[in-house]
RNA sequence: GGUCGCUUAGCUCAGCUGGGAGAGCAUCUGCCUUACAAGCAGGAGGUCAUAGGUUCGAACCCUAUAGCGACCACCA
């Protein structure tokens, strides 16, 4: 026997899984076809943090582009999966400057080369962990076009999206109020701010009218340590109660200095006293309003957001304790009304979670009106579709009311940003090497702006300069651009997917996909998000060590929904490997029961003949017919919704197939022949298990690669091909052995019914009896099925009776459709229990038989039901009626013994 | 406040354009049947959140309500 045959004993995927996968990297599999005639079909993958470790959301997301592209590849399309990581500037930055921290060092102690070489060597040693993880859970992407956004060609394509953005004109500098977190040290975006609810206080302020001696204005704040730098107090135009004041001035108190009380609509009247004070440097709103109304911008702390130099006093100041004396201050000087208890939400960083401050400051902009409406333009017009589509909304509504973007990072590790400013005229170059001379004035003295560009910026570019843009010609981007399919969670919606819009419509003028696959979130056993605090998180790294990959990917696809969130159940898992295990013995028993080779060779692959893709019909018998029909069937059905995205029901389809069909049914069929001693028909039974088993092993392997190949690579003799660079089983049009399948769905009918009656019957299994048949026109089949129905029927014997004359006296009978089974009488136990069973079962029957006369009789139903919904209730109706007859018929005999 | 989603068996979830309620797990009964006891064969268990509407017919379409969740905006 052939090394090649042998399987072990038990499914351990640890055997297997990590050598298949070497394997199918070192020969090639992974990489397009050279074959450039046929269709493309690409994938590029989110690139995950290069510092990142693998987590369920990238376990789904993984798994899912790797379903598509094994199913594509089979299908022959010419497949690329571009993996990549992204440089994530914050969070590395953070955690190469946590390092120096432990160290004893700041960044700027290194300056930005040494600290960009300290970053880098993080990079190299930390990074790409994630990919070694990602090749855990038998991700098939094309690991020698690994690309990373920091890269030389990855650089190269930011800058020039730069240069080409700033010479249109869209992209600007200029001084806003941007989200400044405090401890990163850098503006970030608004897509990057998270809230968090804190409870704290409303104080109360009140503020003196000038020219009164006690008339004051009360104001309501959340900070009054940004008192100090107040320039107006605002309320709503159509206030009836402060109408007067408006126009007329108040005293702000310790700084003892006129403020002017404005109205303005973006006051809230209900909230508070209806006052606001407006501290325009500290407040987005606050800015705004102090814009319209032209007043002084008053900044109350320093850059390190301590308290500035207004008040000697608080100098470098902590906020919360300024906060403390100033409340204290107000206090003494009569100003405090009262303090309110009151929770409200604190603007946190995403990436470090510490407090985000409104800070103005000189930014890089991005003027986002234009290449927005375009990129939902396309989404409107259908060039690019969401999958499921309602995700379009939250789509649309991000770019319908977009703000610019503010593409400039205060930070060091990431794509600096190409401009550079004369020293002696200011004059600003933006260009991809620094010129020699300033252009305007010659000046030498030019120096290249500190900032870096948002993460976003270059990933924004992702799907196709990976593909070598901006060098049109490249082959690459000639081949696989655009994508067909970009699948990631609806978190980034807004973070990437319209940034990726926008920017292959300005660059390339097409839409990067043609879908965007949103999935959901992969939550724990209770509905919880995973979390470092709560602990819950599960490690997909545990899981595949514990489970295999395959059951991983199983319990992340099977029973779920494309874009709902996913809960993790763990004991799923052990669904899974009762599944691979079941598969996994399914192989032991066909490759036990297969043929010597010579025997083999000679018999085999007749069955299926590969080049006419027909089916050999002489060599098959009825059960053959059937399993092959419903194959046939199962394989159209797999390949719709793997078109369509359905991932999770084609799972289970093909679940239920293999176990259900396959296993339950069809091997237990084919046993007695596969025993019997006729040589050639063992053979081709082997052949039509070997076939069928393949087949189905091809449908399942996108969903669990490993087990599937483990099985087929060691099963299949006669192919060269291993299963995952095989062919995708052939899709008919039309099934051939639909007579047939039906035939035996009867069949099957018949032998539970057997089975139920020896159950109720208190029936020993392994006491066996004869079976009557009553002779109808499917004789030939019957006579065909002979095996499989005396092995499934507990028969000893079976006889084809052609008169009732033949029916013994005593006999229970069973009837399905048009099938009639006797079984004699004398291994019936108890007569009593039969015939409460007949009762039972004649007022079922009589139900149903009234269920179909009354929906027959509904005018309704009869005018507009579809025709062929009425025959199928016809032929139930009569089908019912003939049951019914028949057990009324058993009743009387029984009532005659 | 705006938008969207969810509510189906004890648990976790399917249910693909309206036509007799499904799977896995759990539970119960009977089986060590020579691939598999990680198994086989059966059973029990649901007013499909509630209330209306459309329809001959609704888990599915429409309208409201409730609970849960997400996203966006705001939160002085």
């Amino acid at each position: 026997m052939n090394e090649k045959h042998k399987l072990a004993d038990k499914y351990n995927p640890k055997d297997f899984e990590e050598k298949l996968y070497e394997n199918w990297e070192k020969k090639g599999y992974f990489k397009p076809s050279n074959d450039k005639t046929r269709e493309t079909f690409c994938i590029m993958m989110p690139p995950p943090n290069v510092t990142g470790k693998l987590h369920m959301g990238h376990a789904l997301d993984d798994t899912i582009q790797d379903i598509l592209i094994r199913y594509k590849r089979m299908r022959k399309y010419r497949t690329l999966w571009l993996p990549g990581c992204d440089h994530s500037a914050i969070s590395t930055e953070m955690k190469v400057v946590q390092k120096l921290k432990e160290e004893g060092k700041s960044k700027q102690d290194l300056g930005r080369e040494k600290f960009l070489e300290e970053a880098w060597n993080w990079t190299r040693k930390y990074g790409g962990i994630i990919q070694e993880q990602q090749k855990k859970l038998g991700c098939s992407c094309d690991w020698e076009r690994n690309r990373f956004t920091l890269d030389e060609g990855m650089s190269n394509s930011v800058l020039e999206q730069f240069i080409r953005l700033y010479k249109k004109g869209l992209i600007y500098k200029g001084k806003r109020m941007v989200n400044w977190c405090t401890s990163c040290k850098t503006s970030i975006s608004d897509a990057e701010v998270e809230y968090k609810e804190e409870s704290s206080h409303l104080w109360h302020i009140r503020y003196k009218i000038v020219g009164t001696e006690d008339k004051y204005i009360e104001v309501a704040t959340t900070r009054p340590e940004t008192m100090l730098g107040d320039t107006a107090v605002a309320v709503h135009p159509d206030d009836e109660r402060y109408k007067d004041l408006v126009g007329r001035k108040c005293i702000l108190p310790i700084m003892n200095k006129e403020i002017p009380i404005i109205a303005d609509e973006f006051v809230e009247k209900e909230f508070g006293t209806g006052c606001v004070k407006i501290t325009p440097a500290h407040d987005m709103n606050d800015y705004q309003a102090g814009l319209r109304h032209n007043l002084d911008i008053i900044e109350v702390f320093d850059e390190n957001f301590k308290m500035g130099n207004l008040v000697p006093e608080y100098k470098e100041m902590d906020l919360l304790e300024a906060r403390k004396k100033i409340v204290e201050r107000l206090d003494s000087l009569g100003s405090l009304v009262k303090v309110e208890d009151y929770t409200h939400n604190v603007a946190k960083c995403e990436r470090c979670k510490n407090t985000i401050e409104p800070k103005i400051s000189e930014q890089w902009f991005v003027s986002m009106k234009d290449l927005a409406k375009r990129a939902a333009d396309k989404v409107r017009d259908g060039s690019t579709r969401f999958v499921p589509q309602r995700y379009e909304k939250q789509y649309f509504h991000w770019l319908d009311n977009i703000q610019d973007w503010c593409i400039s990072r205060q930070l060091w590790w990431g794509h600096r940003i190409p401009a550079y400013y004369c020293q002696e005229c200011g004059h600003i170059h933006v260009s991809k090497e620094k010129p020699n001379n300033c252009i305007k004035c010659g000046s030498k003295n030019l120096v290249q702006d500190s900032d870096t560009l948002d993460t976003w910026f270059s990933s924004a570019l992702w799907p196709f300069s990976t593909l070598g843009w901006p060098n049109e010609d490249s082959e690459d981007y000639k081949d696989f651009y655009p994508t067909q399919v970009l699948v990631t969670g609806f978190d980034i919606i807004t973070f990437w997917i319209s940034r990726m819009m926008t920017q292959a419509l300005e660059f390339t003028g097409k839409v990067p996909f043609k879908d965007a696959l949103i999935h959901g979130m992969v939550r724990d056993s209770q509905g919880r998000k995973m979390s470092k605090t709560l602990g819950n998180g599960i490690d997909p790294l545990d899981v595949i060590d514990k489970y295999g990959a395959d059951s991983l990917r199983f319990s992340l696809i099977s029973g779920t929904t494309m874009g709902n969130d996913i809960r993790f159940i763990p004991e799923k898992l052990d669904q899974v490997s009762n599944f691979a295990n079941k598969i996994w013995n399914a192989a032991k028993f066909i490759t036990m029961n297969l043929a010597e080779d010579e025997d083999i060779k000679e018999f085999c692959h007749k069955v299926y003949n590969d080049k006419t893709k027909e089916y050999n019909s002489n060599l098959l018998k009825i059960e053959d017919k059937w399993i092959l029909n419903k194959l046939d069937k199962l394989v159209v059905d797999i390949s719709k919704n793997l078109d369509n995205y359905d991932l999770g029901v084609a799972l289970d389809k093909i679940y239920s197939f293999i176990w259900n069909e396959f296993c339950d049914w069809y091997i237990e069929m084919v046993k007695p022949r596969l025993y019997s001693d006729n040589y050639q028909e063992k053979v081709a039974v082997c052949d039509i298990l070997n076939h069928v088993f393949t087949q189905s092993l091809k449908l399942l392997h996108p969903f669990m690669p490993f087990v599937t190949s483990e099985i087929s690579d060691k099963l299949i003799k006669y192919s060269d091909k291993e299963l995952m660079v095989s062919s995708w089983p052939e899709i008919r049009e039309k099934f051939t052995f639909d007579k047939e399948e039906i035939i035996v769905e009867k069949l099957k009918k018949l032998i539970v019914e057997i089975r139920n009656v020896r159950t109720k019957m208190n029936v020993h299994p392994s006491k066996k009896s004869k079976l009557l048949i009553m002779k109808n026109d499917i004789e030939k089949e019957i006579e065909e099925s002979k095996g499989f129905l005396t092995k499934l029927g507990f028969a000893n014997e079976l006889i084809i009776i052609n008169d009732e004359k033949e029916i013994p006296q005593n006999a229970v009978s069973i009837v399905v459709d048009d099938l009639k089974i006797y079984i004699p009488f004398e291994e019936l136990v108890d007569i009593g229990e039969e015939q409460k069973r007949l009762e039972t079962e004649k007022i079922k029957l009589e139900a149903e038989v009234q269920r179909g006369e009354k929906i027959l009789s509904n005018p309704g139903f009869i005018n507009k039901a579809p025709q062929s919904k009425i025959n199928e209730e016809k032929s139930k109706l009569e089908n019912y009626k003939q049951m019914l007859t028949n057990v009324e018929e058993r009743l009387n005999s029984l009532k005659l013994l």
